[in-house]
RNA sequence: GGGCUCGUAGCUCAGUGGAUAGAGCGCCGGACUACGAAUCCGUAGGUCGCAGGUUCAAAUCCUGCCGGGCCCA
């Protein structure tokens, strides 16, 4: 048999190539705007190009003749020529120049995905870039609530992605704790503390008020019996470092639970005490980018595009949070990062342009990119929840992963674009959990495994790829199948640059749709033993590309689902009640 | 007041300058004596917020306005 294409040829570079040959040897330049992609109608072919459009005006034709000719030009390169699989190269509306190729050339896919398995879909683009990925990076307050979890599964799964590409990364939280927050924090427990031990003690307007304070407060005097006798600013301190241990142990495990870890916990706090931060100050005074005025320290960010300069410390002597982010991400840099990407709350949106302008300040232009993720409206009964952490009122991730499942929450999450608001509605998820995009594609991997156990049963496994198999699959369907797997390395590559992982998340409904599709008209066990053995290749080919896109969501790729679940009672496993209130 | 961001089907949302703008849910109508019906097939549903501009081609890029959200002052 004729090998008609490389391990690693993907069909649009394929074109591409001959494409670009084709042009040159007319004396035509390949044009920026050139795309090359399989058309939105099936009948179109499955590529399809547009530099005939681009290139009329310079080749002085109509861009409908021009691609007559270049059509004419890549059917001489055609099946007779070099091995090239062209089935059929039309041209259609106002210059397209559609492509098909030839069975051949997309059975090849069923041997890559065969070899490859789990790593399906991975590459070297990265070429080993080092990457940083920041995210959560929740202030240790108090649980993480709903939109953190957002921001972990956008997280985690870029990770996931860069990772698959060739990239070296390291996931980080940054903790901080330093600064006011955690001056209200301490206050807060020693303040449930004292009442809890019957002292007239008045509420605080700003002071964290939520149940788990109070556990805390009650725990700390437990294991201290004599703090009511410290003198107060040490009191404080304990109590205060009690609550941060026990609030990050607790925000850890919500997030070891949804599947998500980081491989470094910076503290902002050993930032100061480390002295990095007096550190970047003489750096940038030597680059002569900050100033005293007014008895403050001055950043000279108007340099970088901001419409007024930036206080980093003030005349009391206190230093800003932009001080320290600035300190941190010279620190990022210092530890070898070709590039960082931070993931923050759509709130802090006023604050990338100034961040980058200090990273372009510290010579790292570019490096840094910011992912805003906008806020998680939670719903519950159609109605919204309100979520604030000072006033103890909140959903947290925890009850909601407990409810719908960290498997569920995650792909909803990850099927959206980040920078739109989400609505996440407790109750639809959970009552409409048959149709949740998530089972169905984790029930098309099921199904198929289903299919392989009842096959090995009666002894049919699948076949090996090769023309034997391929005979049996050049039916419309099984082609159409290939064609959806060949283009899954195409989507890892785009949702990777674009930073977009809800495109693998869409990619793989399409891909559990065409599986569902094919199963109900082609029936597999009982055509026969070569037809079925071909056609269990295509749906092993199928399972592994469905797992490894679900892996790079960090969402479970399951080869039994249980049984389904009845519809559920109103008030059953409602555990979200707890934390409302 | 300045800035960021989003306005796409009844709802939730896709859509990297390309062809007749898509999916899921919901509505309506169909399909199991065979591999899991958590499935499949079909019908209906749109001035892509509005108005200009750039382009052979605009939901997409530019400008202005209207509306939602957010940040800053």
């Amino acid at each position: 048999m004729q090998i008609f294409r490389g391990e690693s040829m993907k069909a649009k570079q394929y074109l591409e190539d001959i494409l670009r040959g084709v042009l040159n040897a007319r004396s035509l330049p390949w044009p920026d705007k050139a795309v090359i992609e399989p058309p939105r109608e099936r009948k179109f072919g499955d590529y399809s190009a547009n530099v005939a459009m681009l290139l009329a005006g310079a080749a002085k034709m109509k861009p409908r003749d021009l691609a007559e000719l270049l059509a004419a030009d890549l059917r001489g390169q055609g099946p007779d020529g070099a091995g090239v699989q062209f089935a059929k190269v039309e041209v259609a509306g106002p210059g397209f120049l559609n492509v098909t190729f030839a069975p051949g050339f997309w059975h090849g896919i069923l041997a890559d995905v065969t070899a490859q398995g789990a790593a399906y879909g991975a590459s070297d683009t990265g070429r080993g870039q080092k990457v940083q990925v920041e995210y959560v990076s929740a202030n240790p307050t108090g649980p993480l609530h709903i939109g953190h979890g957002r921001g972990a599964a956008l997280g985690d799964s870029l990770a996931r992605l860069l990772r698959k590409t060739g990239h070296a990364v390291s996931c980080e939280y940054y903790i901080n704790d330093a600064g006011r927050q955690m001056r209200i924090l301490g206050d807060s427990v020693w303040l449930r503390l004292r009442q809890l031990a019957g002292q007239d003690a008045p509420d605080l307007d700003d002071f964290y008020r939520g149940d788990y304070i109070k556990d805390i407060a009650a725990r700390v005097h437990l294991e201290n019996p004599g703090i009511l006798e410290l003198p107060e600013a040490q009191a404080i301190d304990i109590c205060f470092g009690e609550a941060v241990d026990e609030i990050l142990a607790g925000i850890k495990k919500d997030l070891a639970d949804f599947r998500v870890g980081h491989d470094v916990w910076f503290s902002e706090k050993s930032l100061v005490e480390a002295g990095k931060i007096d550190e970047t100050f003489a750096d940038l005074k030597s680059r002569g980018l900050s100033y005293e005025a007014g008895g403050a320290l001055w950043f000279w960010s108007t340099n970088f595009g901001d419409d007024m300069d930036r206080v980093l410390r003030k005349s009391s002597g206190e230093l800003t949070y932009f001080a320290s982010d600035i300190a941190y991400h010279h620190d990022k840099f210092k530890r070898g990062f070709d590039r960082v990407i931070d993931i923050w709350g759509a709130d802090h949106h006023g604050y990338v342009a100034r961040m980058q302008g200090a990273v372009e300040a510290l010579g790292r232009k570019g490096a840094l990119q910011v992912i805003l993720v906008q806020l998680v409206s939670l719903l519950k009964d159609g109605e919204q929840v309100a979520m604030s952490t000072r006033a103890g009122k909140f959903e947290t991730l925890s009850d909601v992963v407990a409810y719908v499942g960290a498997d569920a929450a995650r792909f909803l999450f990850l099927s959206r674009k980040s920078d739109s608001q989400l609505e996440f509605d407790l109750e639809l998820v959970r009552k409409k959990s048959m149709d949740n995009p998530v089972f169905y594609v984790q029930y098309a991997h099921a199904r198929i495994h289903s299919m392989l156990r009842k096959a090995a049963g009666a002894g049919i496994v699948p076949a090996a790829p090769g023309a034997a198999a391929y005979e049996h699959l050049a039916g419309a369907d099984d082609l159409e199948i290939c064609r959806m797997l060949e283009r899954f390395p195409d989507v890892v590559a785009q949702a990777t640059e674009l930073l977009a992982p809800h495109q693998v998340s869409a990619y793989l409904s399409e891909l559990a749709s065409a599986l569902h599709r094919y199963y109900t008209k082609h029936h597999v066990l009982s055509a026969g033993p070569q037809v079925a053995g071909a056609r269990l290749l295509l749906l092993s080919c199928v399972a592994a590309t469905l797992a490894a896109g679900l892996d790079l969501l960090g969402v479970s790729a399951p080869e039994r689902m249980d049984q389904a679940p009845e519809q559920p009672a109103d008030q059953a496993g409602d555990t979200t009640s707890g934390a409302a209130s």
